[in-house]
RNA sequence: GUGGAUGUAGCUCAACGGCAGAGCGCCUGAUUGUGGUUCAGGUGGUUGAGGGUUCAAGUCCCUUCAUCCACCCCA
């Protein structure tokens, strides 16, 4: 016997179990299924990308990042797997542009991969679920993908949900209302996207020590802290900028829009400490916390106008979200938010043997069940009935299905349902809609 | 990249420097046509790895690897 490899899987890669499985494939079904609702289609883009297609936004911080992958004999092209969707979907518009119909609506759910250490709720791969609408240069696209997250949040049971939104001129804006150099802008943000997390002072201490000046971050923590539900807030601030391109006439644009939707006033937000770190915004941003209690952000997105003009003359104004699956996969573990019919199996029915003579009976009702749409598993041997019975109930299987020497005399199925241990004879003939009725009557 | 914690049976964890254990799981039987509950028996280990101290190391020391947590970062 040679000796056995160690059975382990890279660091920050996770395997997962068909039970995990099940729960994950739900949850992203149900993201897609609203996704076509809203008339989004999908795309697919390789693992691996140039290397050279990844580095030219993000430069220096990206390459600690990103995984490599370079074949055993080539040195033409470097490769590297992609850290994201969002950088791929920019370089498919730019290159299929003349395929494609603009708006161009995609979804994209998919694997990425980081380098990162990992920690709780980070690894090395993990999937993005991103939408996007590339050619709209208007509110009526950022509406929507607000709209569409409110549908896809409830559709998964959320209780509770609060879309934050903000806009990146905005930001701006204050920042320079407060006299803030524009050299200081990126340390801005960083310091006041952490405001649920450290608090107001928590902020303003962070600012002071980024060596701001004290009189701009007071200015700048009177106007953040600014808060009052609804468009009041937008009121509020106006008044202390006054006008200009500060992207208040867009948010003010969308407070209508989304009214008009008939979107809940209590699902969305206007909060100007929400910043979405550094990245490509130009617009309108957005964010969804799960406040009650207090569990961080599940969906992150907004506009980037200038994304597309890395691979393209001219750039395409594109606004988009991304549902930050793995962790809404988390909550709705803990939160058990899991309709009931998604149990530890997808297993309907199992079909027993009771000994080699009368498998073939066994298999013939199992294959029945099958062309009637049932999930069926069958035995694979002749054992003690306690043991089969033992398998479908430690799997959760709900029905049992018997087909021994009496049965099949008189031509008929014994079918018992575990979960009350309720037992019924079945002709064969009408074997599929008996068990279709113990499995909807429990 | 920085700091902290933890590695013992398949899983969750005990064991003062002195015979490596428990619960759960798994297997067999009580029960050869019926699961869960119960009872009886059984299976289970290179104590992450390597070195050192000691009459004696799961325990103390050093090295290393892995995992988790908090930072940094988060496109």
């Amino acid at each position: 016997m040679s000796k056995t490899i160690n059975a382990r899987s890279p660091k920050g890669f996770r395997d997962f179990l068909p039970e995990t499985m099940m729960r994950r494939n739900y949850v992203m079904e149900t993201i897609t299924d609203v996704f076509h609702r809203f008339g989004f289609e999908p795309l697919g883009t390789p693992i691996l990308e140039l290397r050279e297609t990844l580095l030219g936004k993000y430069g220096e911080d990206a390459e600690k990042l990103i995984f490599s992958a370079q074949h055993g004999r080539s040195s033409k092209d470097p490769l590297a797997m992609r850290y994201d969707l969002t950088v791929p979907l920019a370089r498919v518009v730019a290159q299929h542009e003349s395929e494609l119909s603009f708006p161009f609506k995609r979804y994209h759910i998919a694997p990425v991969f980081r380098g990162e250490r990992p920690q709780r709720g980070r690894y090395r791969e993990f999937y993005q679920c991103d939408a996007d609408i590339v050619g709209v240069a208007g509110i009526a696209a950022d509406a929507e993908i607000v709209t569409m997250t409110q549908r896809i949040l409830e559709r998964l049971n959320f209780p509770q949900f609060t879309i934050k939104i903000n806009h990146r001129k905005l930001l701006t804006a204050i920042g320079e209302f407060s006299g803030l150099p524009d050299a200081q802008l990126p340390d801005l943000y960083r310091s006041v996207d952490k405001f649920d997390k450290i608090g107001a002072d928590g902020v303003r201490q962070e600012l002071i020590e980024r060596q701001i000046q004290p009189e701009a971050v007071s200015r700048m923590m009177e106007l953040l802290q600014a808060y009052e539900p609804g468009s009041g807030n937008l009121d509020f601030i106006a008044e202390a900028l006054g006008e200009g391109d500060n992207g208040l006439d867009d948010l003010r644009g969308l407070a209508n829009v989304l009214s008009d939707a008939g979107l809940p006033a209590t699902c969305y937000d206007f909060d100007f400490t929400m910043a979405r770190g550094l990245g490509y915004y130009t617009g309108p941003i957005f964010e969804t916390v799960i406040s009650q209690p207090n569990l961080g952000s599940i969906t992150g997105g907004g506009r980037y106008d200038e994304l597309v003009g890395m691979f393209r003359k001219q750039s395409l104004p594109t606004t988009g979200i991304s549902f930050g699956i793995e962790r809404i996969i988390n909550l709705m573990d803990e939160l058990d938010l899991y309709p009931a019919h998604l149990g530890g199996t997808l297993v309907q029915a199992l079909v027993t043997v009771f000994s080699r003579e009368t498998s073939t009976a066994s298999m013939k009702v199992a294959n029945q069940l099958r062309d009637a749409g049932i999930n069926t598993e069958l035995y694979f041997e002749p054992r003690k009935l306690g043991r089969q019975f033992s398998y479908a109930d430690k799997k959760g299987i709900p029905i049992v299905a018997i087909a021994g020497p009496d049965e099949i005399e008189a031509g008929l199925v014994k079918l018992r349902r575990l979960s009350d241990g309720e037992e019924r004879r079945s002709p064969m003939s009408d074997l599929a809609s008996a068990v279709a009725d113990m499995l909807g009557a429990h």
